[in-house]
DNA sequence: TGGCTACTTTGATATATGTCAAAAAAAGTG
DNA sequence: CACTTTTTTTGACATATATCAAAGTAGCCA
């Protein structure tokens, strides 16, 4: 687990031995939240097995805005970085096992390796560079399109999660993204 | 100018030194662009005066993504940081005052300075905290919703910037946004 | 294997918003 | 002030998608 978080942005040795001192192995069962809306989320998660989905409540739906899989870091991070309550919801879309790295921690790594620091950086870079490529594929102008992509682009996606979901994620109904997959 | 960074994230006497030799002031007058969608972008600039739009050209229509005013960053984030061919566009809607900072000479600070590197990193922080609001606010269902909450959230972009770009904005049509000012 | 639950598809109808076209209003410019 | 250009409003019509309701289909567990 940290080979893969070393990976992702090299630390030092005494870095990877602070943060392996904090790390807490967390486990989720399928349907079990992760974030909460409402509550601040204190922690980061690393995904190293299972598959999670964030979504907000808005107007008495349920909009799924990200799917994450292995290996890939998970927070409310809006709520992490403002240390404001969360305005969405991360569930288990299947069972889980997790990685958490608490905010005082994480803070005090920053503080002390400057390795940390660039990690933070790296990671936070990633994050929107996804939210820029989603919100971009969001706006073709027809739902086919949205979906022809999201197959081009993240097929496995469309192998572990429910219609539902997916729909959400592309800004339709579940019955508009049915009558598209019969079509296409 | 420097106070302004430095009010952001504080930095020590050297690294505000360092800092202020890799920084090159430009005018741009209304209308012309500063981040070309297909070129890399290889400076992040500091607004000092003046407004800036961004947008994505897709299906052949702009897609306004973002309003940028005095006190703050500007780059393709995207292009920037993954050093790939921009995707969208950012252009002055008003006669803009900006200072840039080369790629190479940023990453020469994050190396240097420690500062810099938490500079950085809250920079990008505060770009995708943007980046969650805007998307939330944007899956309101109706287009009327999402006018009202622009109105209340920044009522000075309304003020600043022509019509047909905050319809692009809110995912409408000019004309649909003339139709819903007239019944609010 | 049966039966319960979760997930997906199909059907009929309503509507918010887009599209195309033109007029009206406002803002620049010499 | 006249004149052009830009920006905003108004009108008529088309359509993609939502909504509500019901029927299939698949997965899971005793």
């Amino acid at each position: 687990m940290l080979d893969h978080i070393n990976q992702f942005s090299p630390l030092c040795q005494t870095a990877l031995h602070d943060l392996a001192k904090v790390l807490r192995q967390v486990q989720l069962a399928k349907g079990e939240f992760l974030v909460t809306e409402a509550k601040v989320c204190n922690h980061v998660y690393f995904v190293e097995r299972g598959c999670l989905r964030g979504f907000y409540n808005l107007d008495g739906k349920e909009i799924t805005y990200w799917f994450g899989f292995e290996d890939s870091f998970v927070t409310s991070f809006f709520s992490f970085i403002s240390r404001k309550p969360a305005v969405e919801n991360i569930q288990a879309i299947e069972d889980c096992t997790l990685w958490a790295i608490g905010y005082n921690d994480l803070q005090t790594l920053y503080a002390r390796h400057k390795d940390m620091e660039r990690l933070g950086r790296i990671m936070h870079e990633r994050y929107y560079v996804m939210l820029e490529e989603r919100f971009v594929a969001n706006h073709f102008k027809e739902a086919r399109e949205r979906y022809e992509n999201l197959m081009s682009t993240a097929p496995h996606i469309l192998q572990r999660v429910p219609l539902g979901y997916i729909a959400s994620y592309l800004g339709i109904t579940q019955e508009t993204l049915s009558r598209i997959r019969t079509k296409v």
